[in-house]
DNA sequence: TTCCTCGCCCAAAACGTTTTGTTCCGCTAG
DNA sequence: CTAGCGGAACAAAACGTTTTGGGCGAGGAA
């Protein structure tokens, strides 16, 4: 029934447990449900630290159990642009934003983190509770230094060059493929091509696993073309040029993992006199702000960043409670049939 | 020469003293330059703590000196949506990015809160060294709770409602308008409209502000349509329509600040038999993948989030280190003419 | 010699928690 | 009556820093 604050001072658990005439042992204790306090001696406490608006300081809190409540996370593939332009935005935003959210609502902050094994890292990337690494690249590095700093992690495709590693979250790469040939196939597609990207992460080599496969499967050769992920819609319109020039047929059903490839690809080929999707149909495999807004629309894989990005907090989270074993969630993908492929279907 | 690593335990400030032979007052202050200590001595700390890999534990110095190396960034137009979806995208996940980038490279991390004033917060959200709240809502409650809290904070865009805070940055909205109608009437335009958002935040109202003086200086009357932000393309082809069917003629220079507004306003336009910019022309207040990639082009501005962001993470690093009374800066944002505006100048 | 100053270094206090180990007390089993 | 036990509370240690307030010795001025 006292002082209520100590001047402009924090009101810490002390403060508290003077109000209500406890030692700060039994606030603590109080208002995590640890030890053992009477029920009228828990309820003073409570009632004190509401009155007061006490709120334990974070830092204090993690000084001492080794618990920030921050998770980091790392987008590999905007590490590698200059500045953050819009690349696969469309996805990573509504990624970030998602893991934003989901890790709020679990009580922890989202830290996003520019390549940590660069120059110098803020010590403060190294405090954090666990990191989230989106798309690694080959024996990625990051993975290397946070394993060596002994920060738990969890990454959201596999590392290609790691097949130790195994807590990384599937986005059904290779499902999302078959799903995408079946798909062309169904329409009436002959001969299909794969436009993959450059960088080396689980999504470009696992479809072209899958794409190569599935060649295989029917005794078709592979057609592989690569373009690097930066080049946006001009890269999609010089792998046209490539088909055009080749002296070979234009494929008749195009898988583009990338949406602005894809948007370009199809421009370009329009230009060229080709229908779409009567000579040829596309599919890409990021569904993005392109894809929706060419014309024709684009049918694509939704990558459903929401999703994705929830399931990776949540793995991320069940190990850091040391729920040891549990098996990475997987995520199932949809495709978004468009006009690119709106063709009569065909019976096999 | 001993013991390099004390088991797994982490290497602290005392391991560096053992094996350099000082105290670890000496070692604190050899590595942040802070008290006097002899040129040898230092050498010698900083070697053996390169040798042992050490740095200072971001909590503990958080701790002791009410730094965490964080600064927070509240995003105001993502709160209002249920999930993270891609509303004005574009210009967010550059901004974010951005400021990531700005806030990385000054030593601190940034950390994505949602609106801290639901529910509870999660304490770290409090324990950060400042925050940037992008495009506050009139009297925004995070600006209060913050404030109550003592936590520093810059705005990017005024809370309209307070006009005693001025630690915001200016995006050069009042600016960004006037050079809009000046290129309006540079190619010919005799009604120009506004359609604005219906957020309560200071694009909105100085965007009108700016138009309706505009408007008085030449004795045009106003004429605003007001849309929700995250009706998206249907919301400007509602716009439209609202036109088309006022009776009035359709105006001929249409200042649209969303720019998915702007791309389905003018898509409905031109299905009900109007040519951009022949009939109308149309200008997005904001460049985005639609302003883009509608055909024809929109021409927008370019409200450079990358600028924005990394003079928002400057401006209030210069807060917290006490440079009190500098100024905010102010950015100056471009208008990237397009096809959307592509008519001959006249003379006037 | 004595006193002061100054350069260099260190022990200890603080930061606000959580956790460990202890004390106190009343009750029950022997 | 005594030993043992368990519920309730607390004092103190610990977390890893930074900062405060000396301490020590060498050199210079008196």
């Amino acid at each position: 029934m006292l002082l209520v604050s100590t001047s402009g001072r924090r009101v810490t658990i002390h403060d508290v447990a003077r109000n209500a005439g406890v030692s700060i042992t039994t606030v603590s204790h109080a208002l995590n449900g640890k030890g053992v306090v009477a029920a009228a001696t828990r309820k003073r406490v409570v009632d004190a630290a509401a009155t007061l608006g006490y709120s334990a300081d974070a830092i204090a809190r993690g000084l001492r159990s080794n618990r920030l409540g921050i998770l980091g996370l790392v987008i590999r593939p905007l590490d590698t642009l200059d500045s953050y332009l819009p690349v696969g935005v469309d996805y990573f935003v509504r990624f970030a934003g998602a893991a934003a959210v989901a890790a709020l609502d679990r009580g922890f902050g989202l830290m996003l983190v520019r390549d940590p094994t660069t120059g110098s890292v803020p010590g403060i990337a190294l405090a954090v509770d666990g990191f989230i690494i989106s798309d690694p690249v080959g024996n990625d590095p990051v993975i290397g230094l946070l394993k060596r700093n002994g920060i738990p992690l969890v990454t959201v495709g596999r590392d290609v060059d790691r097949p130790d590693f195994t807590d990384w979250i599937g986005t059904g790469t290779g499902a999302d493929s078959t799903e995408v040939f079946a798909h062309l196939l169904d329409r009436g597609a002959q001969r299909v091509a794969l436009v993959a990207g450059t960088d080396a992460n689980a999504w470009n080599a696992d479809s072209e696993i899958a794409y190569r496969s599935w060649c295989a499967g029917r005794g078709q050769e592979a057609i592989v073309y690569r373009e690097d992920e930066r080049s946006g819609e001009s890269g999609g319109r010089m792998v046209a040029d490539v088909m055009l020039d080749s002296g070979e047929p234009v494929p008749d059903g195009i898988y583009c993992l990338t949406g602005r490839h894809a948007s370009g690809l199809q421009a370009r080929l329009r230009e060229a006199g080709l229908t779409v999707p009567g000579d040829v149909m596309i599919v890409a495999g990021s569904d993005s702000e392109q894809t929706r807004s060419s014309r024709p629309t684009i049918t694509s894989v939704d990558l459903s960043p929401e999703a994705t990005a929830t399931a990776a907090v949540n793995f991320l989270l069940s190990r850091l409670d040391g729920d040891a074993r549990s098996g990475p969630p997987s995520v199932k993908n949809v495709l978004r049939a468009r006009e690119s492929t709106n063709r009569p279907l065909v019976d096999s």
